[in-house]
DNA sequence: TCCCGCCTATACCGACCGGTATAGCTGCCT
DNA sequence: AGGCAGCTATACCGGTCGGTATAGGCGGGA
């Protein structure tokens, strides 16, 4: 078995790959890609920028590992666990995820989403860091149809690309300063169910 | 009067703010104000960098001149207008605004929304270009708040709030390659309003 | 005809971009 | 004790960033 290693610097612990990845975690999530250099993200908690160079081939593979990070932090750590403990009804999960927004939006340091984010940044379709995007929105999509599945919608398919589009609608809404986009797409999200023939 | 003076290259002709304020409305509504230097900007129609400079403080007060000239062009002269002409029914003009949508979506070189780019490119709340995104994206609002009201909507404030959630989440997930987003979002507006008991 | 105002062209500024080369340190394994 | 792997530190590369300085060209008006 293997101790924790009490390596030297208290800050400076751990294996540098994981520093590194913490670190762009931060710095993107808040302020996109193109925004922060490889010098502030390896000055930043002290590794050296031929550390960062020797796990990652480029700059936009280190995107690429942020973005997986995001998937699995924040879409499936995050989202799906809070929305299946918030209720057993699948038609009740569906509007929690307003419910969790709502508390996420009200954050203080509300930061966005980042996916969208490096969406729209990146103005190439084709551009690798764009198809990894469009993947990771697939992924939020999937969780989405199982839960209108659940629910029994007649059309998850179709459910599951308005709710999407609902939540995406008021992340960006969110970070534009209205602070009730939750609460209101919780309200169009309850209109969507009862057209579906379903109830809360 | 005044004639259209001929000048002499045919290409670098009229007043050079207006060349200006052309190019940058180009290349910023398709790759963002991030990825454009003020160089590139320049060089690409012949306008000397000392000329960018006469007219315009800073970049960022070009950017504020490309936003206003996108919501002169997009908001007023293309949405507002089209709204208006496709039908005469403020209901039917609501769900006009999806099908403008979508074939705006159709066009091959559909480049999404420059207030949503911009907006998801500045991470600091207070800087003015994002300030003024918000006061571009209250001007939308504010033709959507007066269609519901037309309309006869119990609550014209939400139910438009709700609509533009509705159509930037569609507008990224268009830009995300989901070319049928328009066609679900004009579904789910139909339920919206007759949650609001209009009919279209 | 001469001048003046506006534009162009070009070179420059310090700072930062993504990415690399090189040299030295530190700590674990044998 | 020796060696080696992995990390740090630092300097460097060409290119681009936003912004400026300077000098010259060109046209219209007096």
């Amino acid at each position: 078995m293997t101790i924790p290693s009490s390596r030297s610097v208290p800050s400076r612990s751990g294996d540098p790959r994981e520093r590194i990845e913490r670190t762009a975690y931060e710095l993107f999530s808040r302020h996109g890609t193109r925004a922060i250099g490889v010098d502030t993200l390896a000055g930043r908690d002290g590794v050296a920028k031929m550390t960062l160079y020797k796990h990652y081939r480029s700059k936009d593979d280190l995107v690429l590992a942020f973005l997986r990070r995001r998937e699995e932090l924040w879409t499936r750590t995050w989202l799906q666990n809070a929305v299946r403990d918030r209720s057993r009804k699948p038609a009740a999960r569906l509007l929690g995820i307003f419910e969790l927004f709502d508390s996420w939006f009200r954050k203080p340091d509300y930061e966005g989403c980042a996916f969208l984010k490096v969406l729209l940044e990146q103005s190439d379709p084709q551009h690798p860091v764009r198809t990894a995007v469009r993947g990771h929105l697939q992924a939020i999509r999937s969780l989405l149809v199982e839960l209108a599945a659940e629910a029994g919608a007649r059309h998850p398919a179709r459910l599951a690309q308005q709710w999407q589009m609902l939540m995406m609608g008021c992340i960006v809404a969110a970070y534009a300063g209205e602070r009730n986009a939750a609460r209101e797409a919780r309200k169009a999200g309850a209109f969507l169910l009862r057209a579906e023939g379903l109830r809360a």
